[in-house]
DNA sequence: ATAGTCCTTTGCAGCGCTGCAATCGCTTCT
DNA sequence: AGAAGCGATTGCAGCGCTGCAAAGGACTAT
């Protein structure tokens, strides 16, 4: 049995199809008889638009993706959880797609003629695709890229301030009077930029505290998981001198750090003071709950949606903006105790 | 400037556009002097599909929508994370929804004409909606339910032995010599359908054992979150007996009534022994680590993509399957120690 | 040489909708 | 009364592709 279509609804209301799409589509122009005869012959019929003939004709998709690495990282979910309802109330739905961080995956997702009509636009977290990566993608696909990458004027980039967010965090560790600060999730290459910026507020808050940072307490991790911050905390403790706090560059990390403190019977924040990073839900009901700077995650979804609205609106390309979102430093268990 | 279409390529390549669709499509009998013509036009014009004019010719949308009710909860960004690869390799691409366990919401995207092409089928997990309310639904859309709702015959269901899952959880409270065993998370109305079947289990592994269940230690939550948990510990130690072990219907659960506990200086697993349920990730990383049941996601991804293929293949409506993936209990420090 | 067979290629029509511009019927103005 | 104006409605064409069935061409069998 055959869906039923416009020409079917227009029939019954004894009005051209053209008229029914306009009842439709809430063109002001209709009489109200005509409205409601239109309606009626809908509603008897159960008929509903078919999405796609609709988009063929108007040559949009009225989808956009959401492109992250990880879905099942709490960071990310709970971005996604805020982007929905707000792409769905500018009438977008919302396909989603992770990368795993793998580079080649990445750059065909914003690569030329990538994007054959299944979205309109593209709120994109990068991993494995550094700054130049980025460049080099269709000039035609509307996108809003989050995180760390700075925008190169094709794209608008929606962050938080990390150097500034990061120089808080280790900053509160130095107010707390801790002096042998490390740092666990330093990234020294091309993708690493992310990672990066937060080294950069590491020794932006020491500096500020006219204190020296030990370079031997910067550890590198390969991602920012809590498997990651487990074993930089182990290698940590194997140390003669270890730390009296670490600044981890995400909850995660700091839950695998935490992990391995609770393990080798020390106590956080008495002999090792703990700071995350994204406020993850993890970390309000852990034991201890841990300290982290947490970005406005509302306000990074809103602001992505609003503005790729726009571009995907916009005839011309828009020139790219750089937003910068809220964050605050939220001290908890983990640095200052019960 | 217009995309380059099918009939572009056909020009240049001094063929019919249908043999250019032929190619493209990898339909067989086209001549390898034929295809090499087309394959160079595409290139040298770069030409790609527009998916939404297949979609619409051929009457499909090579998309599944994947539903869930809460994407932050690690157990269904999990199981998303599993979907999406699996839902690729079979050619679909996944759209995501979250309906917030809203009966409503939920309704709508079953319903009725709720197709709209946008999908071709649906894998589901749902919450607020009744078996009942399942019933009532779009007889055309290819549906794959996730969880406890079980098949009414006209759609295929994915879930493990809840019941048998939750007996082997219980039974191990009272291998390791629990006999005050609480219940956190029943649900006894008609949507609380996972709950009820954790409850069974429970009363299933005691009357195995021949104790007698105490019906003030099974607390009732709105929803499997910390927060319910911590709560519903609260509760619990507030008593004049307070349990020496709790079944905890999700991992999350599990989480929040740790937290409780150890904030009131009692030990895990020392005096109250806790089990939970899902193996999310975090478990594996608390102090305590959290012992629980863990349903093989990776088969349940596989099984219900495999499954919804299988009836957006066919054209009569195949009729509904149960399909029980495996799940097996994983002790850890909650109930067994270090 | 003609008919029959088989495989490649093609034309037609249409998926269901909307952009565009024209049309129609009515009111208002001169 | 006729022209002009205006808003409601309509028809046409086409978005880019594929299903279907038929046409065309090469080859084999008689």
């Amino acid at each position: 049995m055959r869906e039923t279509t416009l020409r079917d609804v227009a029939e019954l209301a004894g009005v051209s199809p053209r008229t029914v799409s306009n009842v439709v589509n809430g063109y002001a122009r209709v009489t109200d008889a005509t409205r409601e005869k239109v309606e009626r012959a809908i509603a008897e019929l159960g008929y509903r638009p078919n999405v796609l003939a609709r988009n063929l004709a108007n040559g949009r998709s009225g989808q956009i993706v959401v492109v992250v690495p990880y879905l099942d990282t709490p960071y990310f979910s709970e971005l996604l959880q805020a982007i929905i309802p707000a792409a769905r109330e500018a009438g977008y739905n919302v396909l989603v797609d992770q990368t795993d961080g793998d580079r080649a995956h990445e750059s065909s997702l914003v690569g030329r003629g990538a994007r054959q009509l299944l979205f309109d636009g593209m709120i994109f977290s990068p991993l494995g695709l550094s700054q130049d990566d980025l460049s080099v993608r269709d000039p035609a696909l509307p996108l809003v890229v989050l995180g760390e990458r700075t925008s190169d004027g094709t794209f608008d980039h929606v962050g938080i301030d990390d150097v500034a967010a990061s120089t808080e965090a280790v900053a509160h560790l130095i107010e707390i009077g801790r002096r042998r600060i490390a740092a666990i999730g330093d990234q020294p290459y091309p993708t690493g930029e992310a990672a990066q910026l937060r080294t950069r507020g590491f020794r932006a808050a020491h500096a500020a505290a006219g204190l020296t940072v030990d370079e031997s307490l910067i550890i590198g991790t390969a991602r920012f998981n809590r498997i990651d911050g487990a074993t930089a905390m182990a290698a940590l403790l194997d140390r003669s001198d270890p730390p009296d706090a670490v600044f981890c560059y995400s909850d995660l990390v700091a839950s695998g750090a935490v992990h391995t403190l609770l393990a080798h019977g020390l106590r956080v924040p008495e002999d090792v003071a703990i700071i995350g990073y994204d406020d993850i839900e993890d970390g309000r009901y852990g034991r201890p709950t841990i300290s982290t700077i947490s970005p406005d995650k509302g306000a990074i979804a809103r602001t992505a949606v609003e503005r790729l609205v726009m571009r995907m609106g916009s005839a011309e390309p828009l020139p790219g903006k750089e937003i910068r979102a809220a964050h605050r430093l939220i001290p908890r268990q983990s640095t200052i105790g019960f």
